[in-house]
DNA sequence: GTAAGTACTATACTAATGTATAGCTCTATA
DNA sequence: TATAGAGCTATACATTAGTATAGTACTTAC
């Protein structure tokens, strides 16, 4: 199996292109450690900023702060202010990001099978 | 809609870890701007390192050698050497790194419906 | 009045990622 | 003999991502 040292130089650098194009725009809005993370974890309710801080293993404060800004401007997470008496600040996502539902859950249990094949090894 | 002012602090800050870690996991493996163009454009047929070089967008050849080292690292490419006359390498998907596909899908799917949202707003 | 929580921002730094340019060995082709 | 691939590696550098630590303004709880 898997010989062919190489196939004449076929013509699919176009199809090529049609595949890979749409994943890089994908990867600009969720790239980075804690993007998905984030994402994550206002799947599960809408969260203060504090809440996130804790939820999401080893996060800064500045880089949630950080990504939350990111995540804002490419209208993935809302964020409301409730003027209350000490203010209260809401994260939620927005329809938009919840759309990336499917693809978060493909790679988590990629990730899971990957985990099981790294702990098999050690 | 969209009312809440958060939920009496819900406990699902476990279930929630449980999303977040394989997810993290994954993104160990195919984070950076190239890993993921690369295996798709392996998903298209194997290649050598100048096509590949050709078919993936603004890759530099250093890029292209570490990543190809790192999923080499990782075993999700195969790097084949054939002692030929003048040398051919040939790169190529590990079943492993096939089974990346659909991950790769949703996100090209999600990427088709992001860049559509991008191009109505400019 | 002190501690602790909420929601951050500021500063300073390191490490990883990516770019630009060049060069190497080898071979076939003009 | 020079040029152009193939398959890289080396050097230098710029940019981005991420970490560490601290501090602000406000408020309620002890």
């Amino acid at each position: 199996m898997m010989e062919s040292i190489i196939p004449p130089t076929d013509h699919n650098v176009g199809k090529c292109m049609n595949a890979i194009l749409p994943v890089r725009d994908a990867l600009d809005v969720i790239n980075g450690k804690w993007k998905l993370p984030i994402i994550i974890s206002l799947t599960f309710g809408n969260k203060r900023f504090s809440e996130m801080a804790r939820e999401i293993p080893a996060i800064t404060d500045r880089m949630l702060s950080k990504e939350l800004r990111d995540l804002e401007m490419n209208e993935l997470v809302k964020r409301t202010v409730y003027d209350s008496v000490p203010v209260v600040v809401e994260y939620s996502l927005t329809p938009y990001g919840a759309s990336l539902k499917k693809v978060i859950e493909e790679l988590r249990m990629w990730g899971v099978e990957h985990r099981k094949r790294i702990l098999g090894k050690a």
